[in-house]
DNA sequence: CACGAAGACCTACAGCGTAGGTTTCGCCAG
DNA sequence: CTGGCGAAACCTACGCTGTAGGTCTTCGTG
């Protein structure tokens, strides 16, 4: 199986370890994650890795800024393919909280390395750029403006978060005696997870940016 | 300094490991923690705390219990020792959220733990039930309560994961030529971090909750 | 054709989580 | 007073991890 003979090429670089690196953390969870397992899939050895990617921080480095670029890559073609412009700040944010979110659940497992990251790649920045000049253009004040992807990405990243943490697929139930707001409030969270839930929250976020 | 007998007491339960672990993480971070350094830090065999603890996860659930349960104590005290009654949910919401904001950042390195973990602690619950208690008898709509929760900690967690992420102290430059509008609302971002900061978000939240 | 860089593999090491076994102490029943 | 028993600690050992350092082969270039 791996039977190359020592000096030969393994056609290694950084975007195909970058993506091998997302496919296992999508299979096995980013707990059983490794140099060696990724080696394993990739029909190498453990140490060629180390001519492409620093070292293991860099590996996950690689593994978040490849899911960030299919987020970029899903809200060009919404934006692009949309029948009509999308020049209204909102519905801006909504496409790119809604490509956010596919991302997301299409990789919870490499979620949680993307939100304790910096994010100041190129396509992060650019979506952002698109989403602050829409809002200055609808003469929403600069102050908000400013501090609008912060309180966006902040909700999305956190909710998201506990979306997609592993096991928690519900609200528990609460005790009418002791908690009876919360019991009284169970019906509100049947649709746990659901996009229709996530959208009511961003609206609320929106309304609050819009409302400033 | 490790002499004692083999079956003698070393005075070991969950809240003393905890307490370890916690401190252990703030000093040297998630990366290096373990149950070697921390059986070290206790002066006891890294075995004896699987007499207490279950495994490595159960010792981080532990050490993000222990610092959910600081926030409870601060949010309470700082809630009784108020001169005029909290009543209004928008004040009860900034006094919970500046008790969660002080926990944060007091335990950066732990912060990551607690919100990739389930809080449904007793703790949590209480603080809850009594925010959505107090948006319930100011009349907002049961739909917009029901959110309110997962809105307010969504932001929060995800704005508070970055603040307290380690090496991002500051929000990049971004060149006038291909990001304008980015570059034109930098001077609203010298403030990164700060407890102005958050305010002004959490305003922008609390208000996009009182407007639905 | 020589040679140096690039890229791969191999070896080795310290440290990890933890399963399983052993030792000792303190308590309580008889 | 004594016997036994459970709790709590320690010890050993195993398979795994990240990665430093060295070796080998190939390929592009002078």
């Amino acid at each position: 199986m791996a039977g190359r003979a020592r000096g030969t090429s393994a056609g290694l670089d950084r975007a195909r370890i970058a993506a091998a690196a997302v496919a296992l953390i999508d299979r096995d969870g980013l707990e059983r994650f490794g140099v060696r397992p990724l080696a394993g899939a990739l029909g190498v050895d453990p140490m060629s890795i180390y001519h492409h990617v620093k070292g293991k921080a860099a590996l996950l480095d690689a593994a978040s800024e490849a899911v960030l670029g299919e987020v970029a890559e899903l809200a060009v073609t919404t934006t692009t393919t949309a029948q009509h412009d999308p020049s209204g700040w909102q519905e801006l944010a909504r496409n790119i909280a809604h490509a956010y979110r596919d991302m997301a659940y299409r990789h919870p497992r490499v979620f949680p390395l993307l939100v304790t990251r910096a994010q100041t790649s190129p396509v992060a920045v650019s979506a952002l750029e698109s989403l602050v000049a829409a809002m200055r253009r609808d003469g929403l004040p600069d102050r908000v403006v400013a501090d609008a992807p912060m309180v966006l990405f902040g909700f999305l990243n956190g909710h998201l978060l506990a979306r997609t943490a592993e096991g928690q697929t519900a609200v528990p139930a609460f005790d009418p005696q002791t908690h009876p707001a919360m019991a009284a409030l169970a019906p509100g969270w049947s649709d746990f997870g659901s996009d229709a839930e996530l959208d009511r929250m961003l609206d609320i976020v929106l309304a609050g940016l819009a409302g400033s």
